[in-house]
DNA sequence: GCCAACGTTGGC
DNA sequence: GCCAACGTTGGC
């Protein structure tokens, strides 16, 4: 039986590789890809639209605000690491977000642009809380870690021909002075009604233009 | 399509 | 390591 999991992104050359195999491919094949990809999201989540959650805003930005979590902490699952920190981002400068194993996150993440902004949240770790922000780089294509039967987030449902889950690349974009932690967040009174606060176990979430700058103002 | 049983997340 | 909250599965 396996432990708990959540979603992380695997910071191995295998997956720089990859990485750089599909940027390759991403202007003659990406196209085509799109079309072939089923719509499975969930019927019965209602979410709602980018434009809807992200759009309480103050300026004049087009890009959303994203928070995606993983653990900064050495984690052994199926034998191997799973360990994924903002330091690790930064290392690597670039990522693809594998593992995301839940539907809601799924979907959240294929609404996820080029160029919008993500925070970097640490989760299952001594101090949980944001860490930093990341930039997309890549919109979502299938994760084919799930097609993997060596890797720990394999899921023998995941077929080729119709992916069921999905990941995007990120980009280091800044590494917070300090954690703000969770703790910390939970005690703003503007920050009430944020995905992270009300559901907490939902590892890839939207954040609004008003939280963003709020979380933001924080560390600044 | 209900809902009980089961599995996972993730803070503590 | 515990366990509450909640997501998923599968029998009916």
């Amino acid at each position: 039986m396996q432990t708990r999991r959540s979603a992380k992104p695997k910071a191995s050359a295998a997956n720089i590789t990859s990485i750089a195999q599909n940027i390759q491919i991403t202007s003659s094949k990406k196209r085509k890809l799109t079309p072939d990809v089923p719509e499975i999201a969930k019927p019965t989540s209602k979410k709602p639209t980018i434009n809807e959650s992200n759009t309480n805003s103050s300026n004049n930005s087009d890009h959303a605000f994203w928070l995606m979590k993983a653990e900064p902490e050495t984690r052994f699952e199926k034998g191997k690491d799973v360990k994924f920190s903002i330091r690790d981002l930064q290392e690597m400068n670039m990522s693809c977000w594998d593992g995301v194993r839940n539907y809601e996150a799924r979907n959240n993440m294929r609404k996820m642009k080029v160029g919008d902004i993500c925070f970097f949240y640490h989760s299952n770790c001594k101090t949980p809380g944001i860490a930093g922000t990341m930039k997309v780089c890549k919109e979502a294509y299938p994760d084919f870690t799930a097609w993997d039967p060596e890797h720990p987030y394999y899921d023998p449902k995941s077929d080729k021909d119709d992916p069921r889950w999905f990941m995007v690349d990120v980009q280091f974009d800044s590494i917070f002075d300090r954690i703000i932690s969770l703790k910390e967040l939970q005690q703003c009174p503007e920050l009430e009604e944020m995905q992270l606060i009300k559901r907490g176990r939902l590892s890839i979430q939207p954040v609004t233009t008003k939280e963003f700058d709020f979380i933001k103002s924080l560390v600044e």
